[in-house]
DNA sequence: TCATTTTTGTAGTCACCGCTATAGAATTGA
DNA sequence: TCAATTCTATAGCGGTGACTACAAAAATGA
């Protein structure tokens, strides 16, 4: 008598096996959509980096927009958790600006600079469901980092101001490393701006 | 008997007049590129906007590229001057970086915030020509300011990482302005960044 | 063996891109 | 009036974008 194995990762699956690692794929599209930006990767380009045809692609991620959100969901917690880790470790306002700008640094400065990927693409792409996506992400970072702030001590309107300093201070650093700043220049850089 | 009329702007000019004032299109495409961004405005944009089509548009100005070169330098002319100045009646570095600063951000704020042409350009087009194009600019606008900061007594080291702190806080202020970010906050915002 | 299921490659859809060949329209000079 | 000149609209070029219809291929279950 055989017992089902539903819980088995092992599962016979039916149908022809696919020819490629689907997770290989996320991770390659991820590089690519970090260094070139969402409008400037083709589905065509995906393709061709993975060794599939566009049916394949289709099969496997949907489309073309629903890989990048898969992968901008693991940017994006990925950082949400640093950023948050940053935020709470602070003990002043002015250390919780330095521990995530400092955090942002390390992000923005991985895989020889491809800055913020979601500062870069809300400049960049001209996709209007994607931009108000973007934003949408943006702007419940910028509500954790005001509780954050407000927990520190500072005002309302001291809120909002602190808030657009590291956010001009955060779009600076993205772009500078996607330009081909290093980590240590940067580093010097907002320091020497905070004199 | 006649004079020839040669250095008279009015001479008459054979073969059929331009429907459409040639100066008006670059003015209106000077807006759309600023907005926009190279790469999101198409050739078909620009016709509609001037009422014109294709045949017209080329026969006016040569390609998208070499207009688009027409509008950015005018653009790199006027600010050029502007940061000139800038640094010219500044007396120290810190004071040069205020003043090239706020010069900044009028020119980032103007047009309801475009930010600067040629950083957003460079962040966002794909066209590697434009791009190096873009990038000379920069270089040559750095190097001006360099020379003033070594003018106001920067060693070499110092004059590289002031210029990188300007650069990054330039960055930052031209994306936050594309962002939507007003004038005032983005001054405040920078003064609260250098406390 | 054979039906079922899923992936695969071929080949294409339609839309848009920058750009242009061609011929007609509108002007000037003779 | 008529040739020369210049701009105009029509229509279309070749290329690329995201995406897909279709049938063959490769696995499973019975």
């Amino acid at each position: 008598m055989m017992v089902k194995d539903s819980l088995v990762p092992t599962t016979k699956i039916r149908g022809r096996p696919r020819g490629f690692d689907a997770g290989d794929g996320q991770r390659i599209a991820q590089t690519a959509f970090a260094r070139e930006g969402y409008d400037h990767v083709s589905v065509a380009d995906l393709c061709a980096a993975l060794n599939i045809k566009p049916p394949s692609f289709y099969a496997a991620y949907g489309s073309k927009r629903a890989l990048f959100d898969k992968v901008l969901a693991a940017y994006s917690d990925r950082t949400a958790a640093a950023y948050e880790a940053a935020c709470a470790a602070a003990t002043t306002p002015l250390d919780l600006r330095q521990r995530v700008l400092r955090t942002a640094i390390t992000f923005y400065t991985e895989n020889d600079g491809v800055g913020c990927m979601v500062i870069a693409n809300l400049l960049n792409s001209g996709d209007r469901d994607l931009h108000a996506h973007l934003r949408s992400i943006m702007q419940e970072r910028q509500v954790i980092m005001s509780r954050h702030l407000a927990r520190l001590g500072l005002s309302p309107e001291d809120v909002q101001t602190e808030m657009a300093t590291i956010s001009v201070a955060m779009m600076g650093l993205s772009a500078a490393a996607r330009l081909g700043m290093e980590a240590a220049t940067l580093l010097h850089a907002i320091e020497r701006l905070q004199s």
